[in-house]
DNA sequence: GACCAGGCACATC
DNA sequence: GATGTGCATGGT
């Protein structure tokens, strides 16, 4: 089979397995943001704590974040850990947001996404994955989001090298899928799903939706 | 009580 | 350029 096949195969299977995830939790591009910084190397859950505090306190705005002390925001994101480099980070942004685009989060995603995601990337504390996951869940932007479950994944059914890097995944996923906004959005949510899942609990890919596709002789978990 | 989680920057070799 | 380390909370 090739490999184009596979992604798409890989795709279909995880789809009928989980349905329609509908990402990102949140309601606004603005909230997506600050998700997008608090989840780095961090689950989901105790995000979410830190997102509902930031969301009592009104601190779930641009320009409030931006007025609030360093303290207040370190306490109010506690539960997201990491919370004083993640505090630094929040603050490099809304700088960023607030110096080049006046606070407007529409203003900046209005930008060419390429020059977009290069100015992003030159703000402390946000990398490839944090750039990606912003344009493309709070942006709309046709950016394929790769994270550590998408690497184990594609690398254990053999389809990329373990030691690939960030941008050489991305263009092999994108080069074998059609250029879709949704599809992207749909791809990543089941891949970390099923990473969630099964990469742990069923190492063997009994009961994984992608136990029938073949696996790299060393085996293992995905 | 280990081990891990939807990374990233920085130091060191 | 590759590899190692600090950052921190909460769930399993």
């Amino acid at each position: 089979m090739s490999s184009k096949k596979n992604v798409l195969a890989i795709y279909r299977l995880l789809e009928g397995h989980f349905g329609d995830l509908q990402w990102w939790p949140a309601e606004k591009p603005f909230e997506v943001i600050i998700g997008a910084i608090l989840t780095q190397n961090t689950s989901w859950k105790n995000v979410e704590k830190a997102i509902q505090n930031l969301k009592r306190e009104k601190c779930l705005v641009p320009e409030n974040l931006y007025r609030a002390k360093k303290e207040r925001v370190e306490a109010l994101i506690k539960p997201s850990g990491y919370y004083r480099v993640k505090t630094r980070r929040l603050k490099k942004f809304l700088e960023f947001l607030f110096d080049e685009y006046d606070g407007c989060v529409a203003d900046m995603f209005g930008e060419d996404w390429r020059t977009l995601r290069e100015k992003l990337l030159k703000v402390n504390g946000i990398g490839e994955e944090t750039a990606d996951s912003i344009l493309l869940y709070a942006g709309q932007k046709p950016v394929f989001v790769i994270d550590q479950y998408t690497r184990r994944i594609f690398s254990r059914h053999g389809l990329i090298d373990g030691k690939a890097g960030y941008e050489e995944i991305q263009r092999f996923i994108t080069d074998r899928l059609p250029v879709d906004v949704p599809l992207y959005n749909q791809y990543h949510a089941l891949l970390v799903n099923t990473g969630k899942q099964f990469c742990k609990k069923d190492p063997l890919c009994i009961t994984c939706p992608l136990g029938r596709i073949r696996r790299t002789r060393t085996g293992g978990s995905h």
